[in-house]
RNA sequence: CGGGGCGUGGCGCAGUUUGGCUAGCGCGCCUGCCUUGGGAGCAGGAGGCCGGAGGUUCAAAUCCUCUCGCCCCGACCA
């Protein structure tokens, strides 16, 4: 390909919408265009990653048994009604009708379709298992889509689904699935780290993400220092504590202390003269409507996915004001657990809590000395808090460490839920109807490459892998002009093309400063620079853009060179 | 949805507070000369309903009202 030809108007200027690294370089080099808030148009360069990228993610996925298909992007509101996922989705999902006023859906996410496509014709174990996946357009509009690739509202998305007559075979093709996701990163050049995560508006109850550890990422990882657990923060277990019964003559006399406008731990706390930990938090929530408290430290932060998990509740919400005061009496800021009329439910660390600071259920008053058991009782101790970095390591005596993560990938143990509920049953062999055990695996495409590029850059723009550049090899003229130096430079474009090499000419009247700064920005793995003094020495001069090594090499061995290193890489 | 910020040639910005001549600057773009190992130089040039609508005024990029779009932070942690 020559340069002068390929569409990709590279920019001096970082453009003011981009905020991190990935979404500046991916615009200033010419890759990528925005259209409308979190949706993009991919230009030659830029597409060229992203099919790379795909291409390593079909290899893979091949052999591991699974098959491409292609799934509709526009939706039939029914079927998203029969998993009831049409108001659960909510407004993350584009709706649309047609003519006729029937409604649809731009698909978030296929499993609807999926299980609808197999269960007309998947009738007997006979045909078990089964993995499908596509790689297509995502449509999900996001609350807040932001940084450019990493989280848009359009988005390239692989999803795979595989089906299963029970939990081994599931748990199979679920570890084969695992496994081809940390080859497919790591043949894009990505460390990544899998952890256990929440599995939130899929479902299913086993479920890892794939992290690249990095700066720009919207996640909080957990990882343990000693042994190799890790997990998303939003799942992070913690450990139980429990401080067994407190003995009286430990609790002082119960108290009530004015704390008139103090409706914050921080104001509490400094107001009343005592630690954040000694405080406990009540929160009002709604369960399914109706109202319970949840009760955590001072100094901890509730994780409103594990109370709804302990509530086994469908929706969940903090009460409203007017709700907190029917229940508590008070206005927000001054509730406690003394005296609450409903149940209430705390977190482990609340047992080692003696002599707390709660809410008085009256305005501009707290209660001290309050002590479990004594003065309220717990309806159910769990796991409620937000774990965070420096708290202990669930799994062994060591400690847990935070690092942002950018989410690449998740693979999920759906089990039945969208079998049951859209009603996919095959015939075991017993002649038994049962719903298909069901698997799902996604991979951000384009995420992938973002991340990518927040891993791998420099002052000068993105160093891409072999693996996933556009091109492996740039071969830059110095002159254009000089008869000499672009025959050459000619002459060894065809005969790294005639390699099979993937290699771009830069045939532009340009400056060569002017066409280094773009190879740079671009990124091509490998430049192959022809000046007028290497060329009568009879060599010409490679250079590694990661490392801005500088290679002199004879003409005639330069092409064995990059074979040489396309096959190390 | 709440808060903050921003919309001025393709890109990055100044001008807006305190209304006033043909709306500026840098980069990019076009033409010519010149130059060729890290985004050169000189000369000439094109390109703007100042996001949109309405209003105030002799006069609006600038003031007022409404609206659209974009960016950032937050989204209930009492």
């Amino acid at each position: 390909m020559l340069m002068s030809q390929i569409y990709s108007p590279t920019l001096r200027e970082t453009p003011a919408e981009a905020e991190i690294v990935s979404h500046q370089l991916m615009l200033r080099a010419g890759l990528l265009r925005r259209s409308a808030t979190g949706i993009y148009s991919y230009l030659p360069l830029g597409l060229r990653v992203i099919r790379k990228i795909e291409q390593i993610i079909r290899e893979e996925l091949n052999a591991i048994g699974s098959q491409e298909v292609l799934l509709p992007i526009v939706q039939p509101a029914e079927l998203w009604h029969e998993t009831g996922r049409w108001d659960d989705y909510g407004p993350e999902m584009f709706k649309l009708k047609d003519r006729n006023g029937r409604q649809f859906s731009l698909g978030p996410t296929h499993e609807e379709i999926i299980t609808a496509l197999i269960r007309s014709e998947v009738r007997s174990y006979r045909q078990l298992p089964l993995s499908l996946y596509q790689i297509q357009n995502k449509y999900r509009d996001e609350i807040r889509p932001r940084f450019g690739l990493m989280r848009g509202r359009e988005f390239i998305m692989k999803d795979m689904y595989s089906f299963h007559r029970n939990e081994e075979d599931l748990d199979k093709t679920y570890w084969d699935a695992y496994h081809a996701y940390e080859r497919i990163f790591s043949r894009c050049g990505l460390e990544t780290r899998a952890v256990e995560a929440d599995s939130g508006a899929i479902g299913g109850d086993v479920t890892h993400e794939f992290m690249v550890l990095a700066d720009a990422g919207e996640d909080l990882v957990l990882y343990c220092d000693s042994c190799s657990y890790a997990a998303n923060a939003e799942r992070a277990e913690g450990v139980p504590v429990d401080n067994g019964n407190i003995p009286e003559n430990k609790m002082n006399k119960l108290a009530e202390e004015a704390t008139p406008q103090a409706s914050t731990i921080d104001q509490i706390s400094e107001f009343l003269n005592v630690k954040s930990s000694e405080i406990i938090k009540t929160l009002i929530y709604l369960a399914d409507g109706k109202p319970i408290a949840a009760l955590v430290r001072g100094d901890h932060n509730i994780n409103e996915i594990k109370l709804q998990k302990m509530l086994r509740c469908e929706s969940l919400e903090l009460a409203d004001d007017e709700t907190i005061f029917n229940v508590t009496g008070a206005r927000v800021g001054f509730a406690g657990p003394v005296g609450l009329k409903i149940p209430i439910y705390a977190d482990y660390a609340i047992s080692t809590v003696i002599n707390a600071v709660v809410g008085a259920n009256k305005d501009d008053y707290h209660l001290c000395n309050v002590n479990l058991n004594r003065d309220f009782e717990v309806a159910k101790f769990g796991d409620l808090r937000a774990t965070e970095a420096g708290d202990p390591c669930p799994r062994c005596s060591g400690t847990l460490v935070g690092a942002r993560g950018i989410e690449v990938g998740q693979v999920f143990k759906l089990g039945t839920k969208y079998s049951r509920s859209l009603n996919a049953t095959f015939l075991e062999e017993n002649g038994k109807e049962t719903p298909f055990v069901m698997g799902c695996y996604g991979i951000g495409v384009g995420r992938t490459a973002a991340a990518v590029i927040e891993k791998s850059y420099d002052e000068d723009g993105i160093i891409w892998p072999l693996s996933i550049a556009p091109y492996q090899v740039i071969v830059v003229p110095v002159s254009m002009k000089d008869e000499k130096q672009a025959e050459a430079a000619r002459n060894i474009y065809k005969e790294l093309e005639a390699a099979g090499i993937e290699v771009v000419l830069d045939d532009r009247d340009e400056r060569p400063g002017v066409k280094f700064k773009d190879a740079d920005l671009i990124g091509f793995p490998l430049r192959i620079t022809i000046g007028s003094k290497s060329l009568e020495k009879g060599e010409m001069e490679l250079v590694i853009r990661k490392t801005k090594e500088k290679l002199s090499i004879p003409i005639e061995d330069i092409a064995q060179k990059v074979l040489q290193l396309i096959k190390e890489a």
